[in-house]
DNA sequence: AGCCAGGACAAGT
DNA sequence: ACTTGTCATGGC
């Protein structure tokens, strides 16, 4: 399957924070995990090309019916995201499964992001359905709802075992559905997942934004409240009327632009 | 060696 | 409602 797209870049895609599953390999190439799909991409002659033949899925995850040049444009007109587009120009937001961004942002928790990888590495090692050359699906939730703490001791997921296995018997005894957060206001989203333990507003917000797709969440992370205090002179009691006002229904896209251009510029 | 990590939580003002 | 200490583990 090729991909032309001007607005796609793999590098940027993969690399500004907001999943964990995707590795470059030595050919340049990244493979990962997609639901039960491993699957392999590169970049060959400007364009985007896969091995996976299901087209409909590649088409939804990568969000490829979505033109960004207009939504870019839009938030061009603030400088500094102006310089932060420029940089991470190619970023797409993802769409990813509800259930494993839950686990994946639960555990990336006051954590780094390497050690987030290696975390939900062995997790889905140890705990999901072999596919092949040795990846792993992501576990499901109602595997790992019949799991102890010391069965979860082996991923070395520190106090965050216990948010995990809170989370998935909450799912797996329908206290959680995660489908229906779908047609949630986001507010109310938000407030349903702080529901599960570990989850708090920013935790929330990253589901809201890479699974959901409600492009409005701006997750307030470390790195963002850094970006907003130094190059806009916000102050944090200030962060959400401002973003609101500045970026609006486009939050989701700017907080992944500011992020990636924060992060990599230090 | 020591600080920090895409924070959340509980207990304390 | 706002502040503070603590949490398990390891990356840098």
């Amino acid at each position: 399957m090729i991909i032309r797209n001007k607005d796609f870049c793999l590098a940027h895609t993969f690399e500004c924070g907001q999943c964990f599953r995707w590795n470059l390999q030595p050919d340049g190439s990244y493979i990962g995990v997609v639901q039960d799909k491993v699957i392999k991409i590169w970049e060959e002659n400007g364009a985007v090309v896969t091995d996976c033949t299901d087209t409909g899925l590649i088409e939804q995850y990568f969000d490829l019916n979505r033109d960004y040049t207009p939504l870019k444009n839009t938030l061009r007109h603030d400088a500094i995201l102006q310089a932060a587009i420029e940089y991470g120009y190619g970023i797409r937001l993802l769409k990813q499964q509800p259930w494993e961004a839950l686990v994946s942002f639960i555990i990336s928790a006051n954590n780094n992001i390497p050690r987030i990888k290696k975390i939900i590495e062995a997790l889905c090692r140890n705990f999901g359905s072999p596919l092949q050359d040795g990846y792993y699906s992501f576990p499901s939730a109602s595997v790992l709802s019949k799991l102890t703490l010391e069965d979860l001791a082996v991923i070395k997921s520190g106090y965050r075992a216990g948010y995990i296995l809170d989370a998935a018997k909450k799912v797996q005894c329908g206290d959680l559905d995660l489908e229906a957060v779908y047609a949630m206001h986001p507010d109310q989203a938000r407030a349903y997942l702080k529901q599960v333990k570990g989850v708090g507003d920013k935790v929330a917000d990253c589901i809201l934004l890479f699974a959901y797709q409600k492009f409005a969440v701006f997750p307030k992370d470390v790195w963002i409240k850094r970006t907003l205090h130094r190059l806009y002179g916000l102050e944090e009691r200030d962060f959400d009327t401002a973003v609101a006002e500045k970026f609006g229904a486009l939050g989701g896209f700017a907080q992944q632009y500011l992020f990636y251009y924060e992060r990599e510029r230090s």
